[in-house]
DNA sequence: TCCTAATTGCAAACAGTTATCAATTAGGAA
DNA sequence: TTCCTAATTGATAACTGTTTGCAATTAGGA
C-alpha cells in the first residue's frame, strides 16, 4: 500500500476520535486538508480494515463506525446519542461451540452491538 | 389503525416469509396485488411493528428484516447468504444489570444479532 | 349516505456507501 | 536523479434502503 499524505491524516484522525464514522473522519480530516475528498476516506477505512488495522463495525440501524482497538470485544451503543462504547461479555466466551452444534452456524469472530441508552440519555426523559 | 386490504396482505405475507426484509414483503405482496406501492409496505411495516405486532430487526451491514415471533429472542444471520435465523442466548440473562452497574448504559430490551456462516453456506469455499 | 381523518400511490428526497474515470503521485528501476 | 507505471486520488454519478410531501382515495363512524 502506498504511504499518502491522506492516508496518513486519516490514521492520525483516527487516533483522535471514538468510534467515528466515516462522515466523522472526513470532517476531522478535512479540517485541516480541504481538498480530501469523501470517496477517498471510505476506501482508505476500507482498505486498512480489511488489513487488519482498524476494525470496521457495522451498526444496526446505523452508518458504520471504525474501532482502532483490535483485540476481541463487544459494543454499547445509545439509541438516542448514537454514542457507542466498547464492553467485554466474558458471559459469551464458549457460546460458538453451543451454536455450531445447535444451529449449525459458525460465528466465530462475531461481534455484537448492544443498544440502549447511555447514562446521560437515560435521564433525558 | 383502519383495516385497509393492504395491512391485510401484508399480514400475510409475514406470515408466509422467514425473517423477511421490506422489500421480500413488498415482492410478496405485489405478485398478487400489482398496484400496492413500496412506500406503503415500508409504512405499514413500521406502523405494525411501533404498535407491537412484529418485531423491526435492524441488521448489521444488510436491509432490515421483519419478525413475526415476538418473545424474546437473538438471531443468527449468515454473511454470505443472508439468511436469518432466531436462536436463544440465555448465558446473557441477567448482563443487563452488570452493563448498567459497569458502563451506565440501560440496554433493556436489547437485540443482538451474531454473524457467521450458516450450515450450508460454511461449505461453499 | 355523508364526512373526515387515515391511508394510499407516486415521485422526489434522503443517508450511507460504492463505482467510474481521468488526472495525479509514490516509490522502485535505470 | 530522472523516469516509469501501477496505485491512488478527486469529482461525480450511481446505487441501496428508506422516508417524505402531496394530491387522490378510502374506511368506517355519525
Amino acid at each position: 500500500m502506498k504511504n499518502t499524505i491522506q492516508k496518513t491524516a486519516i490514521m492520525n484522525a483516527l487516533m483522535s476520535l471514538d468510534h467515528p464514522t466515516a462522515d466523522e473522519v472526513y470532517e476531522c480530516v478535512h479540517s485541516e486538508f480541504p481538498s480530501i475528498s469523501k470517496a477517498t476516506v471510505y476506501r482508505i477505512l476500507n482498505r486498512i480494515s480489511e488489513e487488519g488495522e482498524i476494525l470496521h463495525l457495522q451498526i444496526p440501524g446505523g452508518a458504520d463506525r471504525f474501532d482502532t482497538t483490535l483485540c476481541a470485544h463487544h459494543h454499547l451503543r445509545c439509541n438516542k446519542c448514537g454514542k457507542v462504547c466498547d464492553v467485554d461479555v466474558p458471559e459469551l466466551d464458549g457460546i460458538e461451540k453451543r451454536i455450531k452444534e445447535e444451529n449449525g452456524f459458525s460465528i466465530g469472530g462475531y461481534r455484537l452491538v448492544f443498544s440502549g441508552l447511555c447514562s446521560d440519555c437515560v435521564f433525558k426523559k
